[in-house]
DNA sequence: GATTAATCGAGACGGTACGTCAAGTCTTGAT
DNA sequence: ATCAAGACTTGACGTACCGTCTCGATTAATC
């Protein structure tokens, strides 16, 4: 006895049409006036199709925006530990500033939904976390850096201030001067280098 | 003859009435749950009469939440900087994990009003930000530290990073342990102390 | 001790201008959008001095009405029954046809609020009711009208068709033909009159 | 490839229940305490549903009185004219005493929403119409009646005496002895009998 | 090829909250 | 006690959205 095999199977186009339907009308009207209604509308789908694969509002928006962002941050390797992380956290807060209302609008919806906390750590901080390990690591590896830091805190600590800026201090710069403030100030001291040492010399000898 | 300044006035016990049933009922329902309906039937009040004051759920919500939160955090005053931010910062992170739902909804309320991003800053980052002014503060009249480090950097690391925790990684923990490492691992070194010297030696003699 | 007598007495030109605000926004927005609140803006009155005078929106309007409509029919007196009978009959006609608006008024507000019928009563039949006796009465001391015919009845007759096209039958004619039509088809013949004498013969000799 | 014509068909069995629910309610609680949601709630459909079907309430009602009034009024036979509009008038006279509220319901209506005019007429006037038109044209066919009497005023002029008793006259009697008043005083006469002829002679030989 | 069963677009459905509006009452300060 | 102004409670309004459901029409895999 077959186990129910047959039917019709589902389209992956319509998934895909949904998806980039949700992205332009959040881009368009923003989290607040998004509807299913809308999105189903967009993508000449029926709102059935929507349940039919994620089960609300909140969970369609995080998919959509893990479907565009990539989690893969590149990761840079100029074979200096500070270069490296004045690339990343430069390139990290220029996609912050792009994307702040997409930010917002995965922000709501964790707020709203605590079962999808997972997914903004996927969009947000997985991608940056295990980037800023990869840096830290190729350093140990060249020697460059001394054990001792506290580096799962380091790589978490860059990013909180990012996001701390472009949700809630959308008056205050968040620029390539402002990286360069959090890298000096607080991640070299943390790694045991002398306060904005990586200004005036590169590398240790 | 005088132009209209006439009129009932607002009686401002419905304002109080209002806002106390909005914290009521967001601690019953949370903030998806809360309806404006809800609120005006706990405070015996009309829609009317909340419209007539706040222009949308996620503004009464702020109002309310500015309305019970003390914006004054008590600055310690030990004599010790480190000991200082060490009671500072687990005060915060305690007053965080318990307001874990009213923080939820006044994200949320921010995510989806951009204009009402102020109201967060006064809620949860000014509070903190002069409290820690202030502790830094006497620590430079005391002489405990030499000018130089990024002071308003570090004002605002450490609360980001205990509010990324209770936010969105919340079965990290969020303990007097998690505060130490910040503290150790992060603040001492950017104000010019060897890594995890708050521990072995307390004061600069 | 005396009753209360003190107080400042009512101003009789707020009873005016409140009844004249009434007709002419009845005019402009029509019953359904008339609102007591506009009612008052355009006195530069206040609801309370509304509610001072008349109990409810309704009353408020037939008041308004009766104190615009004269309740005093003009009655001919041509010397001839069936003279007297077509000119009164016209001039109601045209009248009814250039209130349709305010007459749906009074019937929806009569219709809503049963205790107002008299207000109808007084407004629409007690003035025509009165007038077409007059001219009957003067018929039978003429000796041109015999005793017998339920001159009562007749009374309401006319105006009843009358109302009802105003009313309900707005596509069909409310013109001097169906006046005459009336008069000939229904109440001559029950006075007595073969079918339509008026037209050929006027009196009998 | 069809056009969209597809689509959930509506479900008549949902309009059936709000048409009753509308007749329930007016019984118990008028036209004025006549809610959209409180019919919904009987009917137990939705707001939405009720739109989508009448645009107002006063619409609604019209459908809802349609619905239940059959339109056909019984046309008596007793082969005497006299009699058939005798018998036909005091069962209009019973069926509007009766229904003195459906019926303040559909003038209020009709008085607020001028386009549901023909609603009324399809209700309360249509089949009298019909039914009297019947009655007459029998009687000429079998000879008791000569052509020449205008009808059709006849035909409206006994049921406006009617509906002004029972809506504006309400102390009035509106019983056998007033319609055989309307008959013998306003009908006979206007036929060509002589007043009050159907009480002593009932048929032309 | 016929059957089967899940899919699809369309849109009606119950439910619920929204934000507006009007009615009628009450409060203030001034006349 | 009256007045203008306008806040107040009450409660219906009509709209909008959610998530479910029904309909008839596809569309593959299974028989």
């Amino acid at each position: 006895m077959s186990k129910g095999a047959g039917g019709r199977p589902r389209d992956a186009a319509r998934e895909e049409a949904l998806l980039s339907a949700v992205i332009e009308l959040l881009d368009e009207v923003g989290y607040e006036g998004l509807t299913i209604d809308a999105v189903a509308r967009r993508a000449q789908a029926s709102k059935a199709t929507v349940y039919r694969r994620w089960p609300s509002k909140e969970a369609l928006i995080c998919a959509a925006l893990l479907n565009v962002t990539s989690s893969v941050v590149p990761v840079p390797d100029t074979g200096e530990l500070v270069e490296d992380l004045r690339l990343m956290l430069r390139h990290s807060a220029r996609a912050l500033k792009r994307n702040r209302s997409r930010i917002a609008a995965i922000v709501a919806a964790v707020a709203t939904r605590p079962e999808l906390t997972e997914s903004f750590d996927r969009l947000f901080l997985a991608g940056r976390r295990a980037a800023a390990r990869g840096v830290y690591e190729r350093a140990l590896e060249r020697g460059e850096l001394a054990p001792g830091p506290d580096i799962d805190l380091l790589i978490d600590a860059a990013p909180a201030l990012l996001l701390q800026r472009v949700l809630y201090q959308p008056d205050e710069p968040l620029d390539d001067a402002f990286v360069d403030r959090v890298v000096n100030g607080l991640i070299l001291p943390a790694l045991g280098e002398p306060r904005g040492a990586g200004q005036q010399r590169r590398k240790t000898p």
